[in-house]
DNA sequence: CGCCGAGTTGAACTGAATCAAGAAACGTGG
DNA sequence: CCACGTTTCTTGATTCAGTTCAACTCGGCG
């Protein structure tokens, strides 16, 4: 119940250097080298929130205007169907961009939610600062194609999976999220892979009895 | 039967001013405008071909090391599952830039064939020197970075539908590739939408029937 | 302690797949 | 232009994976 943006703070404007901003600069790191005039650019356009479990980052009917880099925690990007089932279309944890790009680039209404699932820590940058700094440092935007291009290999490769059934759609899942599949409520994994919960539970349990 | 490559024609070695290369400069233009020495050195690393209809693009087992735009007719990526039963996670036609991301920016072979559904012109550009020409004209870089966008949306929103009943997904096909739809075989359509070919014979004869 | 959301398990139901057989449509060669 | 085989599409009967509905368990948390 909170539609986000008051208590936004502009990163530059905290007195400490600050262990956030480094964050998003080593991710930057591992695919351009920017100066440090250049990051200072970066930073002064980012703007940080520390969201607490169930706070919305975006909501449906909200134009999104940011992208957001997650710091730590995890959030769900979902669309409310019009039987109120909740379709989870995207996960959102550490060093992740997300944001609602069909909203983003078309500036029309979101039809998604994208919620924390636990105490999350995100930077944002806008639309126009975005588009402000390409300019500025034309690096920068080799670094978002980059990081654009693997999110485009992980839908791809969701929507092969999405056609194939429960079972080895979970067994994708566990290879792709493995790691943070723990930090993520079974429902809302299988919200994800488009199943119930129930058909979940059961193919968790047949998979512990065959090993 | 063709793995590509002995037919491909330098597009500068062409003697005409090329209607091809045109369509694809009208396709940048819409997104930055370059001068004409800079559409020179994307003309200088174009290659074209024209492939007869069940051409092969890309088979399952080479590494992609191309990106592909096509200038007239119509393409598919799929992959055959382990049944044999084809998963068809996308489709290609004029003026769509088409390639397995997953394999060209992993460098591993691919899971994927793409394949001619006519016959289709199109050209192709290597990694490197897509590479090549990004440091050279960093605006391109905005264009194909515009164009992943593009095609990102049209992911995030197969994603969705893919959770959702079978008539639905026909019928957001339709929206999508509705003035297409007669260039592919129902067969097509239904191994796109994750449906067999009757299911969606009896939707479509369903949707005759209340309308 | 009792409530509430999350997960499990069972039984009945259903949308879509499979299997099978015809009917159109399509291209090719005579 | 028709006859042919081949492929694509349709229609029906049956089966099955996964949903729905319902009851029950478990583990927090006020």
């Amino acid at each position: 119940m909170d539609n986000g943006g008051y208590d936004w703070k502009r990163l530059s404007a905290i007195e400490m250097t600050t262990a956030m901003n480094e964050l998003l600069q080593d991710h930057i790191a591992q695919h351009v080298s920017l100066d440090s005039a250049e990051l200072q650019l970066v930073e002064a356009a980012l703007e940080q929130r520390t969201l607490k479990k169930n706070d919305y980052l975006l909501s449906e009917g909200q134009v999104c205007n940011y992208e957001y880099f997650v710091i730590k925690g995890g959030l769900r990007q979902y669309e409310v169907d019009p039987n109120g089932r909740e379709i989870i279309i995207h996960f959102g944890f550490e060093n992740w961009w997300i944001t609602d790009k069909q909203s983003l680039y078309s500036q029309r209404p979101s039809i998604y939610y994208i919620e924390a699932l636990e105490e999350t820590d995100v930077l944002r940058i806008s639309r126009e600062d975005l588009a402000g700094l390409s300019v500025k440092i034309p690096r920068l935007e080799r670094y978002f194609h980059n990081v654009l291009q693997q999110s485009s290999v992980i839908w791809q490769t969701k929507i092969l999976y999405l056609q194939k059934p429960a079972e080895q759609r979970y067994r994708m899942f566990r290879e792709m999220y493995g790691s943070i599949e723990q930090r993520i409520s079974q429902q809302h994994v299988a919200a994800y892979l488009g199943i119930t919960r129930e058909t979940l539970s059961r193919i968790k349990s047949q998979l512990l009895k065959r090993q």
